[in-house]
DNA sequence: CTGAAAGCGCTAACAA
DNA sequence: TTGTTAGCGCTTTCAG
């Protein structure tokens, strides 16, 4: 049923129906009978034809790795929470950490799908920045920062160095760090970076054999674990970029008869629920994603509405919760 | 950019263009200045206008509580993982397992946005059939069975029987148990019914003070734990609904002093990776979740393509891991 | 193989 | 307040 058959049905025209259903402008006795109508036809306007017309789809695309991490699933839910309310619906695209998907997955967007994009990139290219200048709605990227665009992120830097430096006071001299690629900005370099700042003041030396690069996953931390703990000298710390990484540490740690925090402490970043309820509690800082999300969402409203608006980051700020993985002494 | 003003910059009818992007029924000359126009312009054609005509929109809608619960972020993951594959894109709306939610998406989903919908509801109440049964696009339910509908689910009953015997087997004569709401037919009502089985082939009687329902959380579970180990008397297994709930109650024996399995063996639905991680392993039955996604896409694909299909079930099977949580002796 | 032309269902400018 | 009308950008006959 269109609109059409639906106004005769009704016994209106079919500019009352429109009105009915967008400004309003209407007198009683019509809106009382679409009303009526609608309860007998179930009659809903479709919104592609409104799209057309309006170019407006009410849809927000959002790119992100994967469902099954945590920190995603957080930031996804904040987005959904305060989309929802202002109406909008959400166009998922999981990426499995490929960046090429990512890339197809805007120029997807760019097709007059969707009003906005929210983008957790890991990685970011040349390939990211040029796509990105020819989309024709407003972007967030959430948890990396780039000039130029507008950002959601979180202090990596300092949340890496703040519990790097936990450690060392607790009486770490053989710091270990089980990181992941640097290419991603804001969870490998940016906490590589505030690991090797703790360690430089803290006067300690950087060792090179203490020093890994893991996959997302626990099982990367696990073989990672293996590796820095197999030598003949061991590390008594190890900092992880992530907690699914510290997660595989403890594993191992547990396997091979090694005591947390006794013989090696642990501290990661995330605060994701399995750092709480692991056989050893992790320290950990607390990111917030979920806000992240949210905050995320309202700038892209904010953008959609006003789209000569200049390019904004907000960084949010963490804390740090120590638990038993680093409580010596 | 429209397709008239593209097909004027490619020197071609709007025609031609239509067909490149469809049927593709065309010389090799215009197919080439196409493309030629394309990688000048960046022209691709709006999908909302394609809809119009169509009726496609190469839409598929996803309902779920939440994206945080690592089981329906595996099914989203199964089921993005078919639909990319066949050029379809997935619309995500969390409900907070607020039913009305639900059925609130369902009644948007009606407005021709979406050409399937996959649902994975908790309860199902007269007001979902009757949304159901309106609906014009084909309906999925995953992890429910119900009759009239394509189902994809889980033998949640066999799973909850099998745990429950396992920890009667090894000796436990005081088994409590900890479920969900029993409106919730899969996890609330098959895994309660599961245990009782269990309970009563084993000769052993059911105590209704050993009988919880706990929220879909770990603090529930921690709540329902320390009222059921606060009695004179207590258990000496607990049967959890889910993983989480789990978790909930092994938190509450690790502050609280209980051994497990030594004082009391736990066992859980869900094969969740916190389960494997947690202090004490805990044994579970896997579900095929990502499977199930998949599965259901599929069979919302083959709903899509044929509309007249007989609705059917597809019940996955399980496996047991046993784990130390129920290694007693 | 091709182009002209008639819609898909809706909104919005306009005149009443 | 209302109804008429001209499109939005695309697909799809239909006649060549």
């Amino acid at each position: 049923m269109n609109i059409s058959d639906f106004a005769k049905a009704a016994g209106v025209s079919k500019s009352a129906v429109s009105r009915y259903f967008n400004d309003g402008y209407l007198s009683k006795d019509k809106r009382e009978k679409i009303e009526a109508a609608i309860e007998k036809t179930g009659y809903s306007p479709s919104i592609s034809a409104r799209s057309v017309r309006t170019r407006i789809t009410k849809l927000v695309g959002v790119i992100l790795p994967k469902l099954s991490s945590e920190s995603c699933a957080r930031v996804t839910d904040g987005i959904s929470s305060v989309l929802s309310e202002y109406g909008y619906e959400l166009l998922l695209v999981t990426t499995s950490n490929n960046y090429h998907k990512e890339i197809e997955s805007l120029e997807l967007f760019r097709q007059n799908r969707v009003d906005g994009v929210i983008l957790l990139s890991t990685v970011f290219t040349d390939l990211h920045r040029a796509v990105l200048s020819k989309m024709h709605v407003p972007v967030i990227l959430v948890g990396q920062k780039h000039k130029g665009f507008n950002c959601v992120c979180h202090d990596d830097y300092g949340a890496a160095r703040n519990l790097t430096r936990i450690m060392l006071e607790k009486g770490s001299v053989k710091p270990a760090y089980i990181g992941v690629d640097p290419e991603d900005k804001a969870a490998g370099e940016a906490r590589y970076n505030g690991f090797i700042k703790a360690i430089e003041e803290s006067g300690n030396k950087i060792r090179k054999e203490f020093m890994e690069i893991a996959e997302f996953t626990m099982d990367s931390g696990y073989e990672k674990a293996k590796h820095l703990l197999s030598g003949k000298e061991l590390p008594d710390s190890i900092f992880c970029a992530t907690d699914t990484i510290a997660l595989g540490v403890i594993m191992y740690c547990r396997d091979s008869g090694l005591r947390i925090p006794e013989d090696i402490m642990i501290a990661s970043v995330g605060d994701s629920k399995v750092g709480r309820i692991a056989a050893v509690p992790i320290t950990t800082a607390h990111l917030h994603y979920k806000t992240a999300g949210s905050e995320a969402a309202k700038m892209l409203l904010s953008a959609i509405k006003q789209p000569d608006l200049i390019p904004r980051v907000l960084q949010l700020d963490y804390y740090v919760i120590e638990r038993q993985s680093t409580n010596k002494i």
